[in-house]
Formats: structure tokens, sequence, C-alpha cells
DNA sequence: ATTAGCACTCGTACATCAAGAGTGCTAATG
DNA sequence: CATTAGCACTCTTGATGTACGAGTGCTAAT
């Protein structure tokens, strides 16, 4: 027998070794592979195997006399190298599309609709990371009185993203400089991006003079209001319910306390999924990849939105470690298709 | 000693169990309570009033050998007849005025921090019903063409509450139509309750010809789409992190999942809280009282929202029965003046 | 009405024990 | 040299028994 079939059963072994753990949640022993491996080794052997598979730091032991359990590396080595991703089955797809459908014009609330829907599907957590309309250019704005000293200001971004804030003002505004207003800013400001807004107006109130400098610190002092109540991007996050669910949870309460405060603290989750929102294809982190305390025990996956040509969002699930990667994948990506595909084209397929 | 001196005495010992219960959540034995009563009773006198108390219905027994507890009744009597709400101090008043201030314009974002504010400081999970355009009256609404068919249809109630919607129309709508659209609207339309809105538009249908049947059936088509999407009212539930401080639910991780998935049917929990938004003070619901399954473990204190002359919505929290009323329900108590004095004056005192 | 005394119940903590699962090592085998 | 049977060993798990303490209810004395 040659060096790499030896290699290849090895690496047989730790992918049936992970998809029994996966299945059962119990450490796996060598008896057990042994009875659900064809070409029938002796659990001898599997010992044998596994200890070299636990000298390469893929396998670890729970303690003596237990089976052996998937490292972080051992799950990232099946999922870079071994794991078989099957393309998202057609009615899948099909439940997908018709669960995301209800129109929803708004990313924001389709995101957070498909993020619910994702979580109900996987019985996972799911999160989702939407754009603002900070993140793209201006197509309009409107200002509308309300009051006195009150108007609505709706920013409408390139991407059909819209935000609307109340902005208090300090100077009554009639209806007719509302109406001025909103003319000159939707000459001179359409294409510029919501985050070089507030520097562009600051430069041009230096070289203005008179009437114009009026209308443009007028809108500076809107916009700044409006875009400082604007978030850079929207985190949503659904289903921590079925943590509970999860065996090695339901089983340990203080770890799942661990975990829901980790969940609690958003932001360093957002922090660091933000880090992946990348083009390329569905991100998987493992374990200690996380890298947020508390959810060291999780992985989590993650496809990328994109709108227009740009990546501006991303969608997945959070899990335990112990999760079936091939087919959380596969819905994973199928989810992001999906949306990516109604941002697009107001509809899925 | 007369009949109402041993009812006193006797009321004085379950104020007592209640309150030691409260503070340490074990039992509270008879020794306990004889040690901690000045008018020292020996054990054994004590423990024939609890065995009356028991009998009444107010307290209870986890097993023959442990000490008493309170049932929902006896908190029940407690909090009716025995309890003494302290008024919130001036300086726990003045910090929920600081955290609150924050310049948020809106009913809904004040009671979405408010409800964030209340969790902290209570150490529980708090929660906010907070009112829509829906329940109020029209005071303007605003037509914002933003393409093709696409129009933003902003809605502005008279209690300075604002919902914007985006409204895809089938036939394409020109600025001028916009504008003329939006002149019919707010001259035939302020003053009616948004719940009326439609079937007053129907009506008008049925008599009005030519243009103003045109104007009149543009708009129904808009505002039916604007209001379909607009909720009843808002809720809003945070911090079931807490739960898990609390050392009943940490030591019982079932009933704690069993609370999780309670909270999770916010809808359940929302229909039961709506009952309870009126006028008089701070309502208390104590265990079974709750009514929603997986929470009869819990309570819920809940203060009035007014707005105008209305209660228009409700803040509190909830938390496991053995929780200390008298402090809860003064901090509950000071959040709905404080949340109502920033609607009514736009700040706190 | 109060209380001391006492028997009784029940939960908790702890130690002990047997069973079972799984390992690592060794020596025999093809 | 890969494979495997055999075996001693380790460790977890669940059951069982026991001692202890907390707290009760009852009775009889004050």
């Amino acid at each position: 027998m040659s060096v790499t079939d030896l290699e290849k059963r090895k690496h047989k072994i730790l992918e049936l070794v992970i998809e029994l753990y996966v299945s059962t949640a119990e450490p796996v022993g060598s008896q057990f592979v042994s009875r659900k491996l064809r070409s029938s080794l002796s659990p001898a052997t599997i010992r044998h195997i596994m200890a070299e598979l636990e000298a390469d730091g893929l396998l670890e032991h729970p303690h003596t006399s237990a089976g052996r359990v998937p490292t972080d590396q051992g799950y990232r080595f099946y999922v870079d190298t071994m794991m078989e991703t099957p393309s998202i089955g057609p009615e899948q797809r099909e439940q997908i599309a018709r669960r995301i459908q209800p129109v929803e014009l708004d990313v924001d609330q389709l995101l957070a609709h498909a993020c619910t829907v994702l979580s109900e599907m996987s019985q996972q957590v799911g999160f989702a990371v939407a754009p603002t309309v900070k993140q793209s250019t201006v197509k309009q704005i409107e200002i509308v009185p309300l009051g006195v000293r009150k108007i609505l200001c709706v920013l409408v971004a390139n991407e059909e993203m819209i935000a609307s804030h109340v902005v208090e003002i300090a100077e009554p505004m009639s209806r007719d400089e509302a109406v001025a207003l909103a003319r000159f800013v939707n000459t001179e400001l359409v294409g510029i991006s919501f985050s070089d807004l507030l520097d562009s107006l600051e430069r041009r109130m230096l070289t203005e003079r008179d009437s114009l400098y009026h209308l443009v610190k007028r809108s500076l002092d809107i916009l700044q209001h409006a875009l400082s109540t604007e978030p850079e991007e929207r985190f949503f996050l659904e289903g921590a319910k079925y943590v509970f669910s999860q065996p090695e949870f339901s089983r340990n309460p203080q770890q799942a306390f661990e975990l829901l405060k980790g969940l609690d603290a958003e932001d360093l989750l957002l922090q660091r999924i933000r880090q992946d929102i990348t083009a390329d294809g569905v991100r998987v982190r493992i374990g200690r990849e996380v890298q947020v305390p508390g959810l060291e025990g999780c992985s989590y996956l993650m496809a990328p939105v994109t709108l227009g040509e740009e990546v501006v969002g991303g969608i997945g699930i959070l899990g335990p470690k112990r999760m079936d990667y091939p087919q959380m994948r596969s819905l994973v990506e199928g989810m992001g298709q999906c949306v990516t595909e109604v941002l697009a084209h107001g509809n899925a397929r």
C-alpha cells in the first residue's frame, strides 16, 4: 500500500469521525468507526490511526477512556480540503425564495427578514449585516417641513436605500425655503458619497457667498444631524433560542450562559464578522478562529451580499462547532444568492 | 392581645418571610424568622403562625423539611395591602433623566432606549409598548416621488409620531401630481384617525367624480400600502441575559430555557401586557397571573406612558416572582413618569 | 397564648461500588 | 511492515447506602 493511499485512508477516517461526531454529539470510539467503515479494519488499527491523527493535532481526547473528538484544526482541515458542499437543492432554493419574496422594498427589512428565515431553516442563530446609505452615494435628498422647527430629511442612496431622520433646526423654515433647499441639494450633491458629503459642504462654505452661502450652511446643518444618527451598518441577530436545542449547550448550561453573554456583546461579534465580508464565497470560521470571548465553542458561516457590483453586506449562521458544515454551507450560500438576486431584480430567479 | 393585633402580627411575619425570601432566595425557616424578629417569639410560635399562613394559602412548603416560600397569593397580598412603595429617590430620578435625555425625537426610539436603560438599572428583563401612528390622527401626509413607480409616503400623526414607507405604485407619478396629491390629502384628511382613514376614503370614492375621484383613488392606493406595513404598536424586549443572574434560573437551567421560550413568543406576552396598559399607576402581575406559558415563575410591573391626555404605551420590567417589589415598583414608576415628561416637554423635569 | 421537647421527614453531600466504554501497549501473524 | 487479537488500565456514569442537618408538626407543660 502506497504512502498516499495510507494518507487517504487516514483522511477518510478523520472525515468519518467528524461526521459521526456531528450526528451523534458523542465522542467517537474506534469500534464505532470500525463498524461504520466498509473496508473493515479492526478497532485496533483504527486506534492506531486515530492516535496518529491526534499527534497531528486533528483529533483530541476529552479523557482517557473516551472516544475522539475533532479539534478546531480537524474541522478546518475537513472544511478546507475534504468536504464536498452539495450545491443547494432546487426544492430548498425554492423554499428560500418563497419565504423571502414578500415585497420588502428595503435592504434593511429584507436582510432582517432573511436573517430570521435563515435562522429558522438552519435551526441555528442567524445573523446579517446590512448596508446603510452611508456606504453609498447620494441619489436624492428630500426636505419635508413638519413643523416650525422640525423637518424630515429623507436620504435616498444610489442603491435604492432610503433613510429618513427627523431633524430639529434652530431657525424656522418656510415651505418655500424647503423647496429651494431641496432643489439646491439635489442639483449640487447628487453622486457624492454620503461619507464625503459633510467635508464637501464644508469646503464649499469657504468659497461661496451670500444667498448660496446660506443654502450651503443650512443644508450642512441639517445633513450633519441626519447623518449623525445614521449608523455605518446595521446588524441583525436572530434565534438565540436555538442555542438550547443543541445538546452540548442544554447539557452544560454554564457554557450556554457564556454563549449568550458572547452574543449579547454584539459589537465584538460584528467587528469580527465585518472582516469576513468579502466577495469570495462562503466564509467559515471555526471555534477559536471566531475570536470572540464566549464563542470559542462556536463556528459561523457567512455568505456575501452584493448590490450592484459591490459587496455591501453578509448573511450567515452561527452555531456550535459540531455542526453539519456541508449542509449549512450550501444553505448559507443559497441564502446569499437569493438575497443578492432579490436586491438586483426585485425577486429571486 | 386583641384579635386585630394577632392579625397584624401574622401579617408582619408574612412580610418578614417574603422579604427574607426575596433577599436570600432560600426557603425561610421558623428559626431564621424568630432571630430576625425583635419581639422575640420562639421558633415554635412562629411555626404555628406560619402553619396558619399556609392554611390561608399565603405561604407554601417545597417539601416537609424545608422552610416556607410565599405563594402567588402571598405576594399579591403583600403587594396590595402591606408593601409601602418608597417614592423614587431624587438621585435615582436624576440618573434616569440623565440616561434618557439624549435627544431622541421619536417616541419609538425613546421607548426602545428607555427599555434598555430600565433593564440595566433593574438588572431584569425590560419591556416597552410604544404607540405608532395608527393609534393617532392625521396631522400631515407627504408624498415624495423616489422614482418612476416608487414613492415615499410620510405619515405624521398628531402626537408628533412619524412613519415613512416606500410604496410601489402601478402607474408612474409626476412630481406635479405628487404635489397635487399631497395638497388634496393635507386639506381633506387632516384630523381623521389613521384607523378610519381607509374607510373614509372608500366612502368618498362612491360619491366623487372625475378628477377628484382620481385623486381619492390614488391616495387610497398609496395609503393602503403604507398603512398595511405599519404595525398597531411596537414591542421592545431587552436584557434576556439578566435572567441568568437570578439564582433560581441559573440553578435550574431547564426552567431558564422555558422562560426564554416564553419570552421568545413575544406576541403572547404583548397580548397579555396590552390589557394592563391603563392610566391607574403601576400594574403588578405575579406568577400565574401573567398567564403566559413558560412565565409562571415570573412577575412583571408596568407603568403607563401618556402622551397628551391619552395612555399610549407602557414600560416595565419582568423578572422572577421573587423580586424586590417595593424597589422595582418605584423604579418602574419613576421611569414611566420620566418618559411621559420627556414626551410632553422634550426633557425630564 | 406560648414554648420547650421530641420524633419524624426529607434533601444534600459524600463515599463506595460495579459496569461499561475506550484506550494504549505488546506480541503474534500474514 | 501493516494488521490484529488480547489484555491490563483508566476514567466516567449511575446506583446504592449512609450520615447529617434543617425544619416541621405535635404534645404537654407553663
